[in-house]
DNA sequence: TCAAAAGTGTTATCGCTACACCCATGG
DNA sequence: CCATGGGTGTAGCGATAACACTTTTGA
């Protein structure tokens, strides 16, 4: 056994503006591939925690700490990286638009998920990845809230989970499914959704306490 | 950055017995804690592929190579192993108890998975994962099969599906429901299922065309 | 013929899908 | 008063859950 393998991690940050899912794309600062397009990326080294090397860079690169971030795989090729043996644990980060869309980190850039360019490394794959989970969580568990302001219209959450799903949901359906399952409560307000909106929406919220109750019933939210 | 973590794998290997679900646990044969109980684990050189070592390890300590392997997670605290920075890759795999039950590798020992000894390590937390992974897995995609033998009865995958999902379920609505999913083909022959049974189980197989294809289709498996 | 396990059917309820119009508001 | 997007109801159908007896077979 040697100490012999290098550590980094890559954050795949998710968000949602309203249309379409987007991704931060980086650009390689150092030799070799200077400038080429990466994922947001650090080296993690011996003494530092993964984990907090990746919401440091999370915070560096979005402004902002609220941000929703689990492991998404370890990506360990032997040849992945021309330098040596680096062992990439890449996080999954899902953020709320409204909180970072002004943020200008100087680098990187708010691309739509789906017209990422071509990356360094195995880069595009970590990419992939978290998109395919993002999928199957929406589906499976009520996540989709955190790529939400704190509260949000009916309109917002239904769009979001066309985006997710890649398909039409029916609007009325929609919001019996959710209605039912009794997670959102009504926050008795509305806005205007967009600028010029003839009537406003009402304002919902996703309500954490009531989903760990039911969750621990042995709930199963499905989509 | 430095070239100065090391990489090591475990395995947590799930059967089912017929009654309860199962998994190796070995001993550590080096000092410190030599002899404590620790999964099956193996170290993984710069040069290795971590896929590969967690192959090898798993054809060594079940004699055979049919195994359903997956990566589980990276388990990467900075104080984990006393020796210095370790990162494990572990990996969360399913085997077929007709294949190993008559196995015996020394110092490895079956366990039913609710009675695993405290473990070296975090290794307690990496079984814990793989069994709420598991948990999920069978929930959502028809992952149970792999845990049988490729022919097997309805009270098999009946008991097999109690067990993981710890709750009786109806024989009558377990059997429409799978036979509803189209994914069972009967084989038209019977076993006795235990020795002494007074009438014969007729036999199915998982059929895996059937499923890609409705898979491609947008088929969602659920449970 | 009996003991033991395999295998089967019906009903009531619930959730899902498909579908089209009225409402509230600002301009 | 009209244009715009927000918001609502219903009917049919398929899935689920609850429930107990008949069949097959070896001993």
């Amino acid at each position: 056994m040697k100490f012999d393998v290098a550590l980094g991690t890559s954050l795949v940050v998710i968000a949602f503006d309203g249309e379409k899912l987007v991704t931060l794309v980086g650009k390689k600062s150092e030799e070799p591939y200077r400038g080429a397009p990466m994922l947001p990326s650090n080296w993690v080294s011996a003494s530092e925690s993964v984990e907090d090397v990746a919401k440091r860079l999370a915070v560096k690169i979005l402004g902002m700490d609220k941000v929703y971030l689990e492991q998404l795989n370890a990506f360990a090729k032997v040849y992945r990286n021309p330098m040596g043996r680096v062992v990439n644990i890449a996080h999954y980060a899902l953020v709320n638009w409204d909180l970072v869309k002004n943020v200008k980190v100087e680098g990187y850039e708010w691309m739509n998920l789906n017209e990422a360019p071509e990356m360094i490394f195995d880069h595009n794959e970590i990419l992939e990845m978290a998109y395919e989970r993002l999928k199957r969580r929406v589906k499976h568990r009520p996540i989709g809230f955190v790529l939400l302001p704190k509260q949000f219209t009916f309109n917002m959450i239904h769009a979001l989970y066309e985006e997710c799903l890649g398909k039409a949901l029916d609007k009325r359906n929609f919001r019996k499914k959710f209605m039912r399952s009794q997670l959102l409560v009504e926050v008795g307000e509305s806005i205007f959704e967009a600028p010029g909106n003839k009537k406003p929406s009402r304002l919902f919220e996703f309500d954490q306490k009531e989903y760990d109750k039911l969750t621990l019933k042995g709930y199963d939210f499905k989509f």
